[in-house]
RNA sequence: GGGCCCGUAGCUCAGCAAGGAUAGAGCACCGGGCUUUUAACCCGGGGGUCGUGGGUUCAAUUCCCGCCGGGCCCGCCA
């Protein structure tokens, strides 16, 4: 009754096998098999732009497992106009809108366009996580006459498409327009542009510059009216109208995921690409979107941005492969604080694969450790890796003293007893993630440090100790005499302290502390907080 | 109007897409250890009708159907 575990255990070592399955039942070669994901290059990336990469390119390392050779296109939409300048995007690029991406130069100017460097800031987190893929923009597809025979069939079939999108989404346009944007020769728009005439001998599309409404928004067309040359790529395909079914046939894809806010253009093109142009799309496996906190869908233009390179920051190329592969199925709320716990659970998956830690069950055992290999790309380490939980770097990163930073956690550390290699990299790499975070999130719960008499006195006090006192055990029972002479908590009076020296009502033991700080950098901060005792002296964040 | 997701411990969630043993984790709580207090860390403990009603099965948190509650996507463009 048991299978036998297939390849890695996981999802995608399953979902090889159906590829392989279908395309021997559909007679085609398997000499290689070819991978989608779509990179939008309208936008800044988000997080979830990523999942798309790192799920189809999961499928790759699968199929490449079983023997086959396989790649991932990593197609840039860059011919897509520009409908909402994003935040964070200087707004004198208004006058862009409506253009293709990859004909509006970049704000930054870095790259050759704005698509382009859109679309490189999801490429180089791709890069950092061992993704390879081939680069394709649209754009270049479409000027080199890509889909040269394929728009020919939509087009001198659009009634046909029509039916099929009214059939599947209910919707009536395309019943009467043609499924092509024209790139206006005028103004530059491609959204504004309406084609009424078909010339097929010519190669050519008649239209005029109207207008249309864009998300809710009416974008004004300059009246301007010309002919196209699709096989010069003087516009595009409609993306629900047809153009991922010729993407598909003509890059001969087999399979791509897609998010389920595109799940109606996919079966549109299914169709398309099955009924009018001739070819079995390829196998698809939707997913959900990735939320925010408050259970809304991110927005790639509302200005919160959560980027692969904001993950990046915090955790490990790995631990953001884990958040997109861990699961495939459900929407899952997603916050910058999640980042600590899936590089623990990538602590714990690791401990599976190196069998430190056993499961009892062969084929979780299995599913655990190939997730585990899938998260670095199935090179994973000869062997493990030190073990610290997060949030006891993030603490002690909290805590150490400034310029010494690692040297301190280390001691720490070692003192806490991880037998850590002092020159190992990976720790590093992990100090640095916990110290970013430290730096930026700095969790302060406490905010009022506000002082009555009695402790502003034993304040001073202390501070009068500080002055004189260079011993950690004699300034630590100092604390204690100095509290109880005032008729202060001596755990009072530690809150104090360390929420005035470290922003937190806990902390470090204190008199090793204050040295490891300096007394006299001490001794100013305490100044500073008996001064603004009147106010809450920190701020919340975040 | 069409489609999808979620509902598991006080809280946040994992486990479900290849059904299988006493259902797990973190936080919180309680007790203990270590530390010249705090914190951290370690050990132990309590706590769950897996939303609900059916069905399939030797076996359902897991698969199927209905219902209740919360939320999302699409219906213009992409």
């Amino acid at each position: 009754m048991r299978e036998q575990i297939i390849g890695h255990g996981t999802w995608y070592d399953k979902m090889a096998v159906e590829i392989l399955e279908r395309e021997r039942k559909l007679d085609r070669s398997l000499d290689l098999i070819r991978t989608e994901m779509g990179i939008t290059a309208s936008g800044f990336p988000h997080v979830g732009s990523l999942g798309d990469a790192a799920r189809s390119f999961a499928v790759t390392l699968a199929l490449r497992n079983q023997g086959y050779n396989s790649k991932m296109i990593a197609f840039s939409d860059d011919k897509d106009g520009l409908r909402k300048v994003p935040a964070g995007i200087p707004p004198s690029l208004k006058k862009y809108l409506g253009f293709p991406v990859s004909s509006i130069p970049d704000p930054y100017k870095c790259h050759e366009s704005y698509g382009r460097h859109m679309s490189s800031l999801l490429l180089e987190a791709l890069d950092k996580c061992g993704i390879d893929y081939q680069f394709m923009t649209g754009s270049e597809a479409y000027r080199n006459g890509l889909f040269n025979k394929e728009i020919e069939t939509i087009l001198l079939h659009a009634k046909r498409v029509g039916e099929i999108i009214r059939e599947e989404v209910g919707q009536e346009k395309f019943i009467e327009a043609l499924p092509y944007f024209a790139v206006c020769s005028n103004c530059g728009r491609i959204y504004t542009t309406k084609v009424y005439e078909f010339l097929p001998k010519e190669n050519k599309l008649l239209y005029s510059c109207e207008g249309m409404e864009i998300k809710g928004q009416w974008m004004e067309g300059c009246g301007h009216k010309d002919e196209a040359d699709y096989t010069k790529g003087e516009g595009k395909l409609s993306w629900k109208a047809g153009e991922f079914a010729a993407r598909w046939k003509v890059l001969d894809i087999r399979f791509e995921p897609y998010g389920k806010d595109i799940a109606d253009s996919v079966r549109v093109n299914d169709r398309i690409c099955q009924e009018i142009l001739a070819y079995a799309p390829p196998i698809h496996a939707k997913y959900e979107l990735f939320l925010d906190i408050s259970g809304k869908r991110f927005s790639k233009s509302a200005g919160r941005i959560f980027s692969p390179q904001l993950w990046l920051r915090y955790g490990s190329p790995q631990s953001l492969l884990l958040l997109m592969l861990k699961r495939f199925v459900g929407a899952r709320s997603l916050s910058v604080t999640d980042i600590p716990q899936y590089m623990n659970e990538l602590n714990e998956l690791e401990d599976i694969h190196f069998g430190r830690k056993t499961i009892s069950d062969e084929k979780e055992r299995a599913k655990l450790s190939g997730l585990y290999k899938y998260c670095w790309v199935l090179k994973p380490p000869a062997k493990p890796n030190i073990h610290v939980p997060y949030n006891l770097l993030t603490y002690l990163a909290k805590v150490a003293p400034k310029d010494s930073e690692i040297d301190f956690i280390k001691e720490k550390l070692e003192a806490y007893g991880y037998k850590i290699e002092r020159d190992s990299k990976d720790l590093e790499r992990r100090i640095e993630y916990a110290l970013n975070w430290a730096q930026d999130y700095p969790e302060i719960k406490e905010t009022t440090t506000r002082l009555n008499t009695k402790e502003t006195t034993a304040l001073k006090e202390f501070i009068q100790t500080l002055e004189i006192e260079e011993r950690e055990n004699q300034l630590q029972g100092a604390i204690f005499n100095i509290a109880r002479k005032h008729e202060v908590q001596p755990s009072r009076f530690f809150q104090i302290l360390y929420t005035i020296l470290l922003g937190v009502p806990q902390g470090p033991r204190l008199g090793p502390y204050i040295i490891a700080m300096e007394r006299r950098n001490v001794i100013k901060a305490l100044k500073r907080a008996i001064k603004k005792k009147e106010n809450p002296p920190f701020k919340i964040e975040p």
